[in-house]
DNA sequence: ATGGCTGCAAACAGTTTGCATGCCC
DNA sequence: GGGCATGCAAACTGTTTGCAGCCAT
């Protein structure tokens, strides 16, 4: 197998994850570039797009690729729901749902290999009602 | 409120409907685009949106904004849940799974109108493995 | 000096939209 | 003729990629 490659702790990637883990939101890839920027005024989105994968691939962060367009970014990983603003996209935890188990035999009758599910709801947030 | 326009039900749309709810698969518009050409060989990807989109809103058809990109639009309106192939994409029904009913409370805490949910399963599909 | 990383810009994919024209009621 | 619909092409959005140069090991 591919042995990864030795990945650097540059300024970029410290304050990226830095901001992702301080906030509540789930900010898009270019909100977070906003965000970032605030610090590091020369940051392109491309470096804020490649360093969430690396984040993401090392599990250091959640990747939510919910209903929607727009992927958006969780800096919390352990297991837990979403509610999306039909409105506005806006997407917030739901703390106190934990999720079924997947069932791992459902893909039996269509020859699949199951390896997770989501579940997401949707709804009209506070500010959009 | 504003009434409905008043719709056609042009060759255009009805082929589009007729080959999306004869088939199991759950095409992309580019797919589906790929399918009605056959018999409408001059159509255009952009009336095949147009008309996903109407078909969606009068509820002949459902759109599956699942993640991984590419919208993909299913004949079938009763709700079920789907398995997702994570390696090519493709998207099956899984008919025995009846979805749990949406807590309508869950969103109290965060002030949300809950409205709906989603279930999807991910895997690697029989072909991928 | 190797190889990961950056900023920048261009490319790309999926989707939407503007426009001139066509056709049905 | 009012208005929905079409084909075409251009625009737009979110994301990825190629490239030259930089910096840590």
């Amino acid at each position: 197998m591919p042995t990864q490659p030795k990945r650097r702790n540059t300024p970029q990637r410290q304050i990226i994850l830095e901001k992702l883990c301080g906030t509540q939101s789930h900010p898009t890839a270019s909100e977070l570039y906003d965000i970032v920027k605030i610090q590091l005024p020369r940051i392109s989105l491309g470096t804020v797009y490649r360093n969430l994968e690396v984040l993401a691939n090392n599990g250091q962060i959640a990747k939510l690729d919910l209903a929607g367009g727009e992927a958006r970014f969780d800096g919390t990983v352990s297991p837990h729901c979403h509610i999306r603003c039909t409105d506005c996209g806006i997407v917030r935890d739901l703390p106190a749902m934990n999720p079924r188990e997947p069932d791992l035999t459902i893909g039996q009758t269509n020859g699949f290999l199951v390896s997770g599910f989501r579940m997401e709801y949707t709804g009209i947030c506070a500010n959009c009602q």
